[in-house]
DNA sequence: GTCTATATGCTGATAGAC
DNA sequence: GTCTATCAGCATATAGAC
């Protein structure tokens, strides 16, 4: 604990990116800095770009990593079965992996515009992928005239904000559960796509 | 133009809030500089001194004024009627109120970190009076019958979270018009609160 | 009411010792 | 791999001239 130097790289990295993604989502990305991060990791300033080029690329790494990771997960869990049954996945799946890492996707939201110009258009290329895996299954549902959705790219929006809105309020301990909120956010968007 | 100095305190005041807002909409709080909002409105740093006591409270008169102007506005609109006549209602306000003030409602949700724990208080307090607007009106539908709703708490933090994500990517000009837009979100949510 | 000048301190990033 | 020292610049806020 008193150490002060030592070759320890090996953890030292996700340390550094860990630190970042607490800092940037409790203070926002601007209000960071450095020295901030490092005397979280417990190293000096200078020590950080040993493991990072710059300060934006720590933030668009967190995000990268943070979409990666969402589409890889879903793409695990992405139910086959009728519209209706791989509705009701996303549903569950979006919510508890959402709930799982709320500083990520704090921080996925949240610091948008400070990305770089280049860095933001990925970042976007990546939350258009997600988006299209929802509007797929609506756009399923209502040709095969189960759903009764008027016009799929909004409730494509609209649900996903729904969904990630549960991010700001859930508390862990609180009134209802994981699975209690999961099945009354399934009630509703089940009956919002006339199903 | 070229006027360096005078007395316009009649609206260089009003001028330094456009300003700020502006500014903090586009690059967040934490990084706009006090330098720069001066910058916009076209005076030294030190003026602005003149019209806000520090920064924190540029922040805070933005969030206040916006939370109670979106009260007394639908105060204004608060439809007498049925519930579903007031849902409705609510639903077309939200939306039309919101896209008619991006920057406003970008700043109240994005900064709510940068407020001063004070700050913050009285601004969730004035966020909870809202929440509550259409909870009451859930409920009552609810206990007439006339909605099928699990929960009306989530439900109404469902709701304002799906109307408020209208916001992220309507773009004036863009394939639907506002009206058509308000017409499919109503769509969904009177459906939603099994209505 | 606005200006200039200034205080005090923090910023991202780099160089070079160890 | 980490440290210390440092650069050049910008931050908020205030004092006092005009």
């Amino acid at each position: 604990m008193a150490r002060k130097t030592g070759s320890r790289s090996e953890i030292t990295g996700p340390r550094v990116q860990a630190a970042a993604l607490h800092l940037f989502a409790a203070e926002g990305y601007a209000a960071v800095s450095m020295r901030r991060i490092a005397q979280e990791v417990g190293v000096q300033a200078g020590a950080l770009y040993l493991y990072t080029s710059d300060k934006q690329s720590l933030l668009y790494d967190l995000m990268q990593s943070h979409m990666t990771e969402l589409l890889e997960a879903w793409r695990q869990v992405a139910a086959v079965g009728s519209p209706l049954e791989r509705l009701r996945a996303f549903n569950r799946f979006h919510i508890f992996h959402h709930l799982d890492r709320p500083e990520a996707v704090f921080v996925a939201y949240m610091e948008l515009r400070n990305l770089s110009p280049e860095n933001f258009t990925r970042i976007e290329a990546l939350r258009g992928r997600y988006e299209a895996e929802l509007e797929s299954i609506l756009k399923a549902g209502q040709q095969a005239g189960q759903f009764d959705i008027p016009d799929t790219k909004l409730a494509t929006m609209a649900l996903i904000a729904m969904l990630t809105g549960v991010n700001t309020w859930f508390r862990q301990g609180g009134r209802l559960s994981r699975e209690r909120v999961e099945a009354i956010y399934w009630d509703m968007v089940r009956k919002a796509v006339g199903a």
